[in-house]
Parts: C-alpha cells; structure tokens; sequence
DNA sequence: GAATAGTACTTGGCCATACATAGTACTTTA
DNA sequence: TAAAGTACTATGTATGGCCAAGTACTATTC
C-alpha cells in the first residue's frame, strides 16, 4: 500500500468521466485525448486509453468514424452518441455528489478553497 | 457499463481517502465510520470496509486497541499512526489535484460551483 | 523498391479493490 | 441453554488501470 498506488486507484472511474468530456466537446481521436488530460496533469497512457474507448464503445456510448491522416495511418474520430450524452449527465451529477460528501468527510466547503 | 458500476469505480481510492479522514479526528470503530459514510451520502457495507481497515492496518497507517463494550463483542478502536498522519497528507494533495484536473477538463471552475 | 522510423491502434496478462455472501466469536436476554 | 444481536473474518467474483509486446499503415531514406 504506497501513495502511487492509491494515486491510481483515485482515478478509476474519474477517467472515465473525463475522457466523455473531452469527447462531448467535439470530435477527436486518441492522441488529442492523451494531450488533452496530460495538460490536465491527469497522465494516461495508451494500455489506458484504448480499452476505454473500446468499452465506451461497445457500451454505445461513443462511436466513431475513419478519417486518413497525412502523416501516418487513419484515426478513430470518437463522438458521443446520444446515450452516452445521457450517461455523462449522470455522471456528472455522480462526480459532483462524490466531491461533495468527500468534503463533507474532509471537513473542507467548495467556497473557500 | 452502466451508472452504477460506474459510481462503484470513482469510489474506488476515495473510499481509503475518507477513512483515514475519519479515524484522523479521534478514535472510532468500524459502525462509526459507516454511520458518518452514510451521514454523507456515501454508502458503505461491512465486506467493504473491515478488508480495508485490515490492510490499513498491516500497511501501519493505523493502529487500533480493543475496547470493551456494554451490547456484544469488544470492539476495535482505530487510530492514526505517524506515519498514517503522513500519508493522509499525500493523498490530500492527490486528491485536491485530481479534483482540479477534472474540474478543469469538466470546464467547471472551484469558485462558482 | 527495400529498409527504417514514426504514428495509431490492439491484445494478453498482472494486480488491487469494491462488493456479495457466508461464517465465526462474543455478549446479553429469556 | 437457546436465541438474538453485535462485531469482526474469510472467500470468491468482477472491474479496470497499467505494462509490455505486437500489428498495421504511411512517409522517408538510401
């Protein structure tokens, strides 16, 4: 039981949320997701990603088309569908609850941090 | 993938964070922390929490003594140790930079929640 | 045009944790 | 002594992050 580990475990889920944010702001592909959360200090690394996407997708929260890149192979362009829209209005509703009680539990109030 | 399964893996690690919050404001046993969990909205079962408090345990975050009590079994008051005080610390930063992270990817900002 | 490098995506295995469920042990009460 | 209540323990399952290796396509270089 090391912090690293914990640090970890504090992110299941959470990464989840955030990668259908990222997705619900507009189309992208993996490689801006990555660059997207590490400017968020949230590292992700590939073995991450990918089988997130692929849940994401056979849960039919996301789909995604083909598109050819000039410099390299084609790219997954992922967008929500309208059930992962749905999804990720409970999470967030899930996530701002889970920030709340844990302040509650922390003895910290949002407004003066 | 569904909503509640989800919500099970963001409690994942937070869980632990709230638990050391807990037992770090004075010594309590196991039906205390759940009754404050559940004050607070986040639910918690025995088979959750006794494996939790045993790995605190033998990690040396926490210590407990047995108390003797009036209706049933003694019970086992948990405490703090040194070096439990000293990890809570780290996994204070971890969490309010996560928090951070994710309210900034989520486009939501601390100060008008 | 064959070899090399770079980019994008895939897969299999490992580990840690939440939870359900069943079980053990002690105390009080009838 | 049996029953009920409280506290703690143990086992098995499922999920998901991560590591590491691998596949496939394109562009570059010789």
């Amino acid at each position: 039981m090391n912090l690293e580990n914990t640090q970890v475990q504090m992110r299941k889920g959470i990464l989840e949320y955030c990668i259908l944010h990222i997705i619900s702001r507009g189309e992208v592909y993996a490689s801006d997701m990555i660059e997207e959360l590490t400017v968020a200090h949230m590292i992700v690394v590939e073995g991450t990603l990918y089988p997130l996407l692929t849940r994401l997708k056979n849960a039919g929260l996301v789909e995604y088309k083909w598109v050819e890149s000039k410099s390299g192979p084609p790219r997954k362009y992922y967008k929500l569908t309208e059930i992962g829209a749905h999804f990720l209005k409970g999470l967030s509703e899930t996530w701002d609850e889970l920030v709340q009680s844990t302040d509650q539990i922390t003895q910290k109030s949002k407004a003066n941090v």
